[in-house]
DNA sequence: GTCTATAATTTGATAGAC
DNA sequence: GTCTATCAAATTATAGAC
């Protein structure tokens, strides 16, 4: 992946978020680099391809940060990283922005954002059975649906109406409700 | 509002909620209905226009199915209103589906969801305090937000993986969690 | 109220020079 | 690897006949 190549996608990536799959263009990118659109074509010859490929960019930089579910405090830990992020540029997760748009995006797309879904509800689940140690193996995986899905609502949310601080207290609520099971 | 444009909002908000608002566009709006698409534009001069007619019309839908929120079971019915919708007709709320695309979208269509995400959190507001009499306003405007973000984002998780029974099977739990306040 | 016709722009994508 | 030039198709939108 050369240097043109990932400016593309962090460009693309940043526009995504901000208005989903049909939010961005070829040319919008290419002038925001100050390049033409037939080289982004020639790093990345389809939208598609594109679109996978900043996907599997965040899924990849996401789990990254992740690190170990096994960590003191790998819960807050992971709601840390969801507020910074839409703190930060003002942007939801990828994965929430275009899952409204999943009926009509691409089908590598969706397998990629399905994907990140399944890797995130995977890491809480073995997060909250370290967590709670008398929990069973299905009620960790309830509790890690929840929560990874309520966040992604969270944030959409709380981007809608101009209100990260929502994300925050809706959060540490959840996680309160959590531990009371 | 004439039948022809009420057949033309029904067909937008279902491609809308099938792909987002960048997802349709009024030619095929027009071949599904067997019209042109200046007749489209007769009854909707703009694709803003018309995004926020189907917006205020699915609210003002909604609102009306809710009912009184002081009814017995509010809460469960508002959780049925939700699972019914997504297992009938395989799409998510309008809400949810087109919140990812908030910041591309035009400043009416916004502010119309805007409004119906408030009416939702009102609403659960009333139902959360007449279920538990005990609790303080901010905690039931809390549980609002929680059961209204946590809901429309099951809703997309549920219908990126194509698993409608993750939407009952999250809202039971989250209604579970909710009461141990 | 619906149509034909069309304007103006944008889109994703390609051919070929350098 | 980037460019110019261009294509075919789709987009939102309008003018004017019927």
């Amino acid at each position: 992946m050369n240097e043109t190549a990932q400016r593309i996608i962090t460009s693309a990536e940043a526009m995504i978020r901000e208005g989903g799959y049909y939010g961005f263009s070829f040319r919008q990118i290419a002038d925001e680099l100050s390049i033409k659109s037939a080289s982004v074509h020639y790093h990345f010859p389809t939208k598609e391809a594109l679109g996978s490929a900043v996907a599997e960019n965040y899924t990849e930089r996401f789990v990254q940060q992740l690190g170990d579910f096994s960590d003191q405090g790998a819960i807050q830990h992971y709601l840390g990283l969801f507020t910074a992020s839409l703190k930060n540029d003002g942007r939801a997760c990828l994965c929430g922005i275009l899952a409204g748009e999943a009926g009509k995006i691409p089908e590598s797309l969706r397998i990629a954002l399905q994907e990140f879904s399944q890797k995130n509800v995977t890491w809480l689940q073995g997060a909250f059975a370290q967590l709670h140690p008398q929990w069973t193996a299905e009620e960790c995986r309830k509790a890690a649906m929840i929560f990874f899905s309520s966040l992604e609502g969270a944030m959409v949310f709380a981007a809608l109406n101009n209100r990260p601080e929502h994300l925050t207290e809706i959060g540490e609520s959840l996680l309160q409700f959590l531990s009371k099971k």
